[in-house]
DNA sequence: CCAATAGTGTCTGTGAGACAGTATAAG
DNA sequence: CTTATACTGTCTCACAGACACTATTGG
């Protein structure tokens, strides 16, 4: 027979928490970046590549898969956000950079441990922010988009010595805002459901770009409008055009004295973000 | 001292999930429809309003007050989803209806009994679609929006004898993509934090009209574009014109040999969605 | 007739796409 | 001078905002 309680307080007084079945969650971290891309004419300047920071798994499960960073909550006073911001903190040494909830992760295949809900989380960063203080398991992957249409995205990350191909199916779930159901394709070619969260943080990224000043935070404090431009163009995975391109961003910064020179061709003025 | 384990298999067969701290969670659905509110001037077409279904605690915490229908994980193989649609059902016989994601909500406080962690769903439905059968604690909350800017948002839900006053501070979190944090200013009109999870939705609602057909998942299968207009118009909770709006929409709807009459005026064309 | 909504025509301003053109550094 | 990028001028087209206008019903 069901006790009654006459009060909140003595309700909770003999509430006991392991009574019911309970789970874990992790917040895993989606770090991206954007590299410079070497080139070897003088006169072209660099293109840039985007990246993010994968850690390769030294434990079971997927022991020696990549992985993005990311850690188990404790329930005990800590919110997922707070867990975000100590494993980047842990791995990277970064803090106080743009971080986004993205989305819940919880198939319950996910992990082959236990049941384990994952609560993935976008952050950007300016590279030059980064020192060298790293974990010696984590490493930048660049990051091509070969693929993306209403069937299936493709991409390739690749650190220079170990290249990972994601493949994603997408199943529409219903037309009206043409939203997908993803399903991995890969066999294990990256640990646990990750290249799910790579793929919805991408996406992310590119939608905001449109309408939000959310390049900035992946920006150093003064660029040129052709970095800038090299920048979204990546991001976006197209071309765009010099004078659409500046009278969207004419807005959004402001034009500083200096000048960035010594790169064999005309100069070109240094702008920084009108927050 | 840390065992060596050999394969995944070996290791899974040692790992107990009952070693870790856990947690539990929560699906929390927050289900919009549109009502339509009588005119007493058999001229006038019924307005439009927005409604969102509320339940009573019947049980502590939060015993007696309202809260959007939600119930606990289970951790054994079901998906926050399912779970999402395990409690819709049960509350209102409803299947098959829109569903997404909305967030994660996890301020270690927000259940007084134990750490909680609620992923919130939106759901939408034309109200047609609703048979009598409904948890008899479950009710139709109208929604009216007193204010929304940079520094506040206030709402009101009433369903003609209970009247619930939500107040929401807002905290600019970074100036680049205008977000900020939610802090409810509210004492306990509403149980957890569920005031925080209607306004995300509300928003996301918002936002989602304009370059989605979401709209199409509240209506019946036949309406005129007056009808359409108005919900627009209470979701977004301002006035449009009407040319400009029959051009946007022009290409979402396909016209029927139908027609709408008896209404005092002039009968207008019934459309149904293009889908 | 009136009230209320249905539905259309058209002007105007904004802003993106497109392309052509000029400017200027390093080598 | 060449190359590569910086930066600007301007045409066009699509489209949203605005307002005026006609059409059609019930009472």
């Amino acid at each position: 027979m069901k006790k009654e309680y006459k009060s909140e307080a003595e309700f909770l007084k003999d509430y006991n928490p392991k009574d019911f079945e309970q789970l874990s969650m992790t917040a895993d971290i989606l770090l991206i970046s954007i590299s410079d891309e070497e080139t070897n004419n003088y006169r072209k300047t660099n293109d840039k590549m985007m990246s993010i920071l994968l850690v390769k798994r030294d434990d079971y499960p997927f022991k020696g898969k990549w992985c993005l960073p990311g850690g188990f909550l404790n329930p005990v006073g800590e919110t997922l956000e707070e867990c975000a911001k100590r494993v980047l903190k842990k791995e990277t040494n970064l803090q106080d950079i743009y971080l986004e909830q993205l989305y819940t992760f919880d198939n319950p295949k996910r992990d082959p441990r236990t049941r384990v809900v994952s609560t993935s989380y976008m952050a950007l960063v300016d590279k030059n922010k980064l020192t060298d203080m790293i974990n010696e398991n984590a490493c930048w992957f660049d990051v091509v988009l070969l693929e993306d249409n209403k069937k299936e995205v493709e991409v390739t990350l690749s650190n220079g010595i170990d290249t990972i191909h994601l493949k994603i199916k997408k199943v529409l779930r219903e037309k009206t805002t043409d939203r997908y159901d993803f399903i991995s394709e890969n066999n294990n070619e990256i640990a646990f459901d990750h290249d799910l969260v790579i793929v919805a943080g991408l996406e992310r990224l590119r939608n905001k770009l449109n309408y939000t000043d959310i390049v900035f935070n992946m920006m150093p404090k003064y660029f040129t409008l052709g970095e800038l431009q090299k920048v979204y163009e990546v991001i976006l995975n197209k071309k765009l055009l010099d004078p659409a391109f500046r009278r969207i961003i004419a807005g959004k910064v402001e034009k500083t004295n200096k000048m960035k020179t010594g790169e064999g061709h005309r100069p070109s003025a240094l702008f920084k973000y009108k927050g």
